[in-house]
DNA sequence: TGGCCATACGCAATCGGTTGCGCCGCGGGT
DNA sequence: ACCCGCGGCGCAACCGATTGCGTATGGCCA
């Protein structure tokens, strides 16, 4: 390939070493390797050696320095599914946080598959990352009491388990403000369509929303109930059985939106108005939210990501994760009664922008 | 930071190394490396070799081969945004093929910010990828062409540019059968709401669309022309701007569904029904435009993750890559008057299970 | 039975930094 | 004037594998 002179100081000929740094220097490799970690203006052999460097086009190798130090300045991530925007959401401002620090994130995706979260694990860890965000923690804890008995710092986020360190949205506090509202819109009789029990999120907001129908006088009827997965196929599917089964119900709770849209297929297919025949409401206020004119809880994807991602650079360098909880909100729209789709969409419809 | 007893929990006491192998079976440290890399029963040595291997648990540190052998056993992709469903789509079938094969996926997302793509490009090779599968290339080739000059292994995703290796949807032919269809409905006046001009899907869709219009002899009017980003947000905004200018469009063909979302909200504003007043078509078919009955243009990120891996480990080992354009799908819905969401949802709605 | 080749194995260098240790010189305290 | 402390620096071991080279060995064929 063709070379131009300005573009790239350093392909093609042997990439610069800290042994060619030294050379140039006169000074010992572990000198200038010292001088580098200071700041260039500190001090006359610092400024010669970043001043050389500079000329030189010198980038250190992570691998070797890791290998040595045992640090390697990458953290893991590990997702259930980067399709799932909520999580795609997460791992964009993990990475923008700590790439601004210096830090790299590597991913791995387990669809939920106990076998590959281990391998995929394993696999980062053999990678030497210094920590590890968990993203597809199941309930029964298996899997992060593993994770945790590696000695690896870890926390684990939106999806959490009792007894480890964790960022998630309040999904129990979400669950029952989707019951306060569906209720106060006067919706006594209303389904779920649960997602997997596994996951702590979807079960917490379906507890708390179970809870607070109970506390309002409207309690759920187990008949009115089903659960599946996260996606559209399966909230389709379950929306599909329950009305098969049943039509008395006028609301229903998604446990995501992605569920949600599958749940308008059907009940479209089933000649039913959203929002007029049967409420709905979804879960995370997706970019499709607003144009389904969807009621959705927002929870605070970008936070959790950025907090989570904070908090586990704590843990690398020594200071204890404590788990927190942040808040979610409802955002009414029309598929509940709330106010048309163009009041609200402007400023919503910018996530992931 | 100080550095006592207890800091490094596992890794110090118990990781266990060639060396150790090696003195546990009394042989050189070379020869298990050798023994280690043929199969457990090809040999009494190798079986030996192999069975105290998985007694002591052990597991090859990467990065002490890659410094020595300049092989990493990972590729990195570098992508425009992962909460872009199609890229994750991408990243997602990439990752499974090659963590089949022993390989590792690294990846970055750059915003579409050429800072960041050369940022974290040079990020990817500090950490000696062994190759690299582009998803954020722009058309004006500066970062491509020098991504080409850096000496590693590459191939183009998604978004192609003339003279390098890629895998693409035909994207053109894409624009084309949008056209094809919307006339076919009867629509002879239709907007385009256009994405980026430096993505080359992006272009070649307008390309096409325009192209088969002036054909058909229903040309596109410039007047009818927005363009902006690949979000809801912009889709939306593109949308209200077109509408306070002109209302005599029947049709309009959207660079994806994100951005058909944003329309379909803008429409319903200004009390347009979609599919009756405007027929809208989208691209990339994601699970929510068959929730919203959109007609969209399937293209097989599935497909193009997989060949372009396939065709990047090829190319890493010397194979040359010779680009590959696979073929959109249109599925016709609600949005332009086709059938109604009932009848195919079913067997859509299951992308990214 | 002798010679030759393929193979298995050991030895040691190597990849590119990091880091504990020891030396040296300089400045300050008493 | 003396001694101590401290900071900068060089030396060399080290992290955990891979790999070129030299030697011993076993099988095969004549």
């Amino acid at each position: 390939m063709t070379n131009p002179p300005g573009s790239d100081p350093l392909a093609g000929a042997g990439r610069p070493t800290l042994r060619m740094l030294a050379e140039r220097t006169g000074l010992h490799m572990s000198t200038v390797s010292r001088a580098l970690r200071r700041e260039p203006a500190s001090d006359p052999t610092a400024e010669l050696v970043h001043r050389a460097a500079a000329e030189l086009g010198y980038r250190p190798d992570p691998l070797a320095a890791s290998l040595r130090s045992g640090k390697t300045g990458a953290i893991g991530m590990v997702a259930h599914s980067l399709t799932d925007i909520a999580q795609a959401m997460i791992y964009e401002e993990v990475d923008h946080y700590v790439v601004e620090r210096g830090y790299d994130v590597l991913v791995a995706s387990t669809r939920d598959d106990p076998g590959a979260q281990r391998k995929r694990v394993e696999l980062l860890l053999s990678r030497r990352v210094d920590g590890l965000l968990i993203g597809d923690a199941h309930r029964d804890g298996d899997y992060v009491d593993w994770v945790a008995s590696l000695g690896v710092p870890y926390v684990l986020v939106m999806r959490g388990a009792e007894g480890h360190p964790s960022v998630t949205c309040d999904d129990e506090l979400a669950g029952r403000m989707v019951a306060d509202h569906l209720v106060e819109c006067g919706h006594t009789r209303v389904a779920l369509l649960a997602g997997p029990d596994w996951s702590a999120a979807s079960h917490g907001r379906a507890v708390g929303f179970r809870t607070r129908l109970a506390e309002l006088g409207a309690p759920l009827d187990d008949d009115l109930v089903e659960s599946g997965g996260l996606h559209a196929a399966t909230g389709r599917a379950a929306m599909e059985r329950l009305l098969a089964r049943r039509r008395d119900f006028t609301g229903a709770f998604c446990a995501s939106d992605f569920v949600a849209f599958g749940a308008t297929s059907a009940l479209a297919a089933a000649g039913l108005r959203l929002g007029d025949d049967v409420a709905l409401v979804g879960f995370n206020d997706l970019q499709a939210a607003t144009s389904l004119d969807l009621t959705s809880v927002r929870s605070p994807q970008e936070e959790m990501g950025r907090v989570a991602a904070e908090m586990l650079m704590g843990a690398i360098e020594g200071v204890p994760a404590v788990s927190r909880t942040l808040a979610p909100q409802l955002i009414v729209r029309g598929s509940t009664g709330g106010p048309a789709a163009s009041a609200l969409a402007a400023d919503v419809a910018g996530a992931g922008a």
